[in-house]
DNA sequence: CTGAGTGCAAACAGTTTGCATTACT
DNA sequence: AGTAATGCAAACTGTTTGCACTCAG
């Protein structure tokens, strides 16, 4: 189930990328596939750093238009987990998202759902002022290595 | 109630800082004070403009030692709420606290507070792996003024 | 052939650091 | 007097932009 949900997924954004006027092009895809093998938060220099390592000689700057293109259409969130840098990860259209737990002693990023939450979440956004499009919960700790050590 | 709990802070923030040893200058209460008159969240920006509008001659570096100073005293709270730059905002003693509506459009930042959604939120912090210290909800989209534009 | 896509290097913005000076204690 | 606090400028880091070159359509 994941492995197709991830393949649907790099197949859905190269169709909404060509569908919106983009053209094929190699530092595109290589980002798009990448992202797809992936399913949690990333950086843009984790992103840099993997496809430099498969060989690849993609440009910083591709990356960063290529991830700007990619949030744009919705086919990617970006996420402040407060180490001063983004993080991106491919979003389901399903509209399925899942949390954040971060681990601020060493970085490490992990994923959470919780339906109760979004239940929560939900009723507030009726209460609120604000037209509200996107919500982010991120929880910080230590996680149980962390706690350990 | 407001102003009280406000003074309270400064006098609170200003003692933790004489008892963790730290002496008293001029860029620090300066930057304190500010912070004591506000009640919601402000960038390092913005806290040096409106020391330099009244007059004050504070360096930035100042500003950001005395935020790491008073963030690691937990006498303020830093938030990345998305825009690349970090926002700070005194935290209470009494330990309540809100979260943030941001206009993605104009900026704007909003303050909530939802004991339901803190009460969710406590029930999962038991539930998960790591041990949490912490929780930020930042709701995106967009205000008033700027859905009616 | 034309313009979008790409890589490189330079530009930027927010934040941090090094260092000489100032001023609490 | 001794040492923390401060202001300035330079250094750093993540991200964006300008430009010449390449390649998809």
């Amino acid at each position: 189930m994941s492995m197709a949900t991830n393949a649907d997924w790099v197949k859905h954004a190269l169709e909404t990328l060509a569908d919106a006027g983009y053209r094929k092009g190699g530092a595109r895809s290589a980002v798009v596939e990448l992202l797809g093998r992936q399913s949690c938060a990333l950086t843009a220099r984790d992103i840099d750093d993997q496809l430099h390592a498969g060989g690849n000689t993609v440009g910083r700057a591709s990356v960063y238009r290529t991830l700007e293109a990619l949030t744009d259409l919705k086919l990617v969130t970006r996420l402040d987990l407060g180490h001063g840098q983004a993080h991106y990860e491919p979003s389901l259209p399903s509209g399925e998202h899942h949390h954040h737990l971060v681990c601020d002693a060493c970085g490490r990023v992990t994923p959470f759902e919780d339906p109760e939450l979004e239940r929560t979440l939900q009723k507030l956004c009726n209460r609120v002022s604000y037209s509200v499009a996107e919500h982010d919960v991120v929880l910080h700790g230590k996680c149980r290595d962390c706690v350990a050590a």
